[in-house]
DNA sequence: GCGAATTCCTAGTGAATTAGTATGAAATAG
DNA sequence: CTATTTCATACTAATTCACTAGGAATTCGC
């Protein structure tokens, strides 16, 4: 089979980027599908969650057995069984969902906020230069991603779809 | 050998991250030697720069290979060769070194500025709902990565050296 | 031109990660 | 009891990462 996230940037020969994994894009498409169906009773199948969100069923299986491992949603085995979400979807964040599957947002383990540490090859983190870009970067990243809520980017494709109601597009919150 | 960037997150089994390589993290500690010899008119050897900025040195090599097809040093053979920064440190930015190695700074290719493509698993680019946010948290990390030069690193750095001229430290420019 | 210093080029290696798939056990609704 | 679902473990093939090796090409001082 072939991979669908192989060589993303494959245009640019060589170039490629420290990006998203198939699974955290795959996950944020689930969890969206799964704020879809917010608050019904009812659970969704990974077989459903997988037409919606189009990932290969399997994969998503695991996936969503991570997203629960990360407290973001709960299952429920036997037929009529699936998943949900634990929490409203307007106070999952888009960078819960990302963190619980790729991990911390920094570009370095020095940058991160939620799980700081040096560097592997850090010579003395004190003296180190690079540390407070890095640190200013992820911030900036990571206060917009914090700020979108599933909830937020369901309205925002929503008012997409009625282009007069421009003014709904949801504040930013930097 | 033992790498030094591997498991970077590793005190969190099974957590990992979109980090930045060894190699870019390389890549701007050996730029930021160069920057602070510029403007010299000599040249400075592979040699000196992996001692300067403690990268291993048959690495470096490659490293600098990679910075000057990209056009940001330029290298010279035979004794008293070596290499330095092809424009000044001020026009040079940490964003510019980054994407010379790791390639853009999108998480996802859709949200890039520089290499703008649909991810390779892209159902609809005009129905996806994750782009704009993507594209947000690119442009806010771009915004401070492209605005941090080599020269600013170098001063921050020195202001922290001295701590009284707090003031010093550079405009973030957002 | 000679020798030494340096970059440059082509390969290659071992480990880790990625994107999945396969198989079957455990739970649950009816 | 049966069908349906999640859950756990294990597996694979391709790719990437972080390097290293070896030697060719270039250039300097003499």
């Amino acid at each position: 089979m072939s991979r669908r996230n192989a060589g993303c940037y494959a245009g640019l020969p060589g170039i490629k980027a420290t990006m998203l994994t198939s699974r955290a894009k795959y996950a944020l498409r689930a969890t969206l599908a799964l704020a879809e169906q917010f608050p019904s009773e009812g659970w969704t199948s990974a077989a459903e969650l997988a037409e919606m969100a189009d990932v290969p069923k399997k994969f998503l299986e695991a996936i969503l057995t991570q997203l629960r491992d990360e407290g973001l949603v709960e299952s429920r085995r036997g037929p009529a069984g699936g998943h949900r979400l634990t929490a409203n979807p307007a106070t999952v964040t888009v960078a819960d969902v990302i963190r619980s599957i790729d991990g911390p947002l920094a570009m370095t383990p020095c940058a991160s906020a939620t799980a700081f540490r040096a560097c592997d090859d850090c010579v003395d983190i004190e003296t180190c230069r690079l540390r407070h870009v890095m640190r200013r970067a992820r911030d900036a990243a990571a206060s917009v991603l914090e700020n979108f809520s599933l909830t937020n980017i369901l309205a925002e494709s929503l008012a997409e779809a009625a282009p007069r109601n421009r003014a709904l597009v949801p504040p930013l919150g930097l």
